[in-house]
DNA sequence: ATCGTCAATACAAACGTTTGTATTTATCGC
DNA sequence: GCGATAAATACAAACGTTTGTATTGACGAT
């Protein structure tokens, strides 16, 4: 357990300034060609490394992006999360940097957490997801200048890069596909109000049942677990006679409408109609296997991850142009009722 | 955009030195209780916040945690580790500490990533997992007197607190349930050699293979994706005419057979039998529901977490006797064969 | 020989904290 | 009213870097 090696103690060993040793290792033209090698033989030798928080301090930048997980973090959090943390770790570290991960247990404390984030200078930019409407995170970090980048725009949608998941559309999606076969009433099963993602997915679903002049939609705005997915759908199971249709905006709804289907005794593509979203493992396999839209998501976290990084090079003002929808493609074909045709899969999904 | 209040501006404001800001701060009763107020009244109004790069070079510690994800990192990465990163923030950031994380690319370029960790000051603690033999990530971790706690016991279980998953009854209790209604080839589907959790389900499930009196059931070690468990049912499925059984390690796997038997037109629980791990968010909602053990991920985290903070505030050396065995729970029948019995589920997993 | 030039290196300050020690000021005993 | 004592505060060094500037010594030009 010796000591750890520093600029100090190389320029002790070799009898050199620190200044030097600093100098030598970045290959500066000041240095003489012998002292240079002899400084980056012993370095190598020894080891050094040099120490993160005297650079963070010298330089005031930390050195770190910081990624918030947006409440509620369970088992059924989206894929997305992990894929973006490991893609993001992988570009930080091509350039020098390091990962961050925040989680606040709720969403009123997320805009504290971004504020103790910057102004103690644990991270240097922010990822963040989950975009809503009056986003207090985002504008302290406007107002702060701080780099970030959004999973989703926000009301601001020219002052900053984001990445946006065609929410909107999938709605629209979700109800053109359950109303082929529709025989009861429509439900939309988003995620809470004031959600950017649920708002677009909501609007897009309402629209659309317009369109096709259906009656107005039963609006369901939930967290997205399937304990909620299950409450809904035993709750109308347990009611109506008809053949309920379910348009939920993720898998993890979906599924318990599945859980409640089966406690019921229902059987989904008979009794009811199930669409889901985000194509989570495993949906693939319910029976029949769940309707679904992909969001793509190696696609967005390298999307991010590349936008983040072009962002920290940039100058500290915009504009930022990098605006990009992200298309959702219908998955599987679960939603068409048993008696009209077969289950027949869309598009494989691995 | 104002530059970033400090003690220094703090003190000129104030007219009085850094260090008299910085006790008033701490409460430190050398400085006079009128001092105090008035430092900690301004510090409130400016919204003052240590620099974390600062506090980090004086105290020879980087006040950070790291985690350590292992690869491969995709869509179906077990779930635990989300919840992992979600309670170990909460945690750490009760007691001033910030979590940071890094994904490996290969297992083998993760001992330099936790060198790196270590020697640039990256972090004070690792929590890791996917132990394995002869792991150098430990040793080298032991070497150097850093705190550290994984999942899954190592090579030197006295020397370390550990979390384990008891893989090898996992093991036994998966070729148990499938001996049932064993009808063909048993298939023990396991993560590769030398990582431990793999070694031990693999152990647990030939041991009682042999007390069951089965012939050696056949072996296969691969990585745990989708992909992986599909190219092996696939293959078997395609060559033999019997009714061959899945025990496999992860659902990621169990998935994968399930789509092969799909794709060759077999039905899982009459032409195959399944047995998953892990108990993936999903895997109730298969066709039968996939059976599965247990793993708890709220409970791992809890207490992987508990541990780390409990070991960073122990002295340097141990010994550390911080080890708890998990139990796996066994959950859903679907491996029974459908012409024996309906299926039926043990347990609710919600 | 002397000065300027250049290369090579050393010195020093700074980033924002924390903390040991020195200094100032007020208070008390006598 | 004067020295001792304690309270309050200021000074200073340190953590490990980076980087601007000063110093040293050798060499060529005059």
């Amino acid at each position: 357990m010796q000591k750890r090696v520093s600029l100090k103690m190389l320029a002790e060993k070799l009898k050199v300034d620190v200044s030097t040793v600093s100098r030598a290792l970045r290959d500066d033209p000041r240095v003489k060609p012998e002292t240079r090698d002899m400084v980056q033989a012993l370095a190598r030798r020894l080891d050094y490394r040099p120490n993160a928080a005297a650079r963070a301090l010298k330089a005031g930048q930390s050195g770190r992006i910081a990624v918030l997980l947006s409440p509620p973090q369970q088992r059924f959090a989206s894929p997305i999360f992990l894929e973006l943390l490991s893609t993001l770790d992988q570009h930080l570290r091509e350039t020098g940097r390091n990962l961050a991960v925040f989680a606040a247990r709720t969403r009123d404390e997320e805009a504290e957490l971004v504020r103790q984030i910057i102004d103690e200078g644990l991270a240097d930019g922010i990822v963040l997801g989950r975009t809503r409407k009056n986003d207090p995170r985002i504008s302290f970090l406007l107002n702060r200048g701080v780099p970030f980048v959004t999973l989703g725009r926000t009301d601001w949608p020219n002052a900053h890069p984001w990445v946006e998941i065609d929410y909107s559309e999938a709605g629209r999606l979700a109800v053109r596909a359950l109303f082929d076969d529709l025989k009861g009433e429509l439900h939309i099963v988003a995620a809470p109000e004031g959600l950017n993602f649920a708002d677009y997915y909501v609007a897009g679903a309402l629209k659309e049942a317009a369109v096709l002049g259906l009656p107005k939609p039963r609006l369901w705005r939930v967290e997205m677990t399937e304990a909620e997915g299950a409450r809904i759908a035993g709750e109308i199971l347990g009611q109506t006679g008809s053949v309920p249709a379910f348009a939920c905006i993720q898998d993890s709804l979906a599924f318990g409408v599945f859980r409640a289907a089966t406690a019921a005794g229902a059987v989904v593509g008979r009794d009811l109609t199930v669409f889901g979203g985000q194509n989570f493992p495993g949906s693939e396999h319910t029976s029949p296997p769940l309707s679904t839209f992909s969001t793509e998501d190696h696609r967005i976290a390298d999307l991010l991850s590349q936008v983040m990084l072009r962002r920290l090079a940039q100058s500290a003002t915009g504009p930022f142009e990098t605006h990009t929808v992200l298309p959702t493609v219908l998955l599987r074909q679960s939603h068409k009722l048993a008696q009209n045709e077969a289950f027949i899969p869309v598009k494989q999904s691995g």
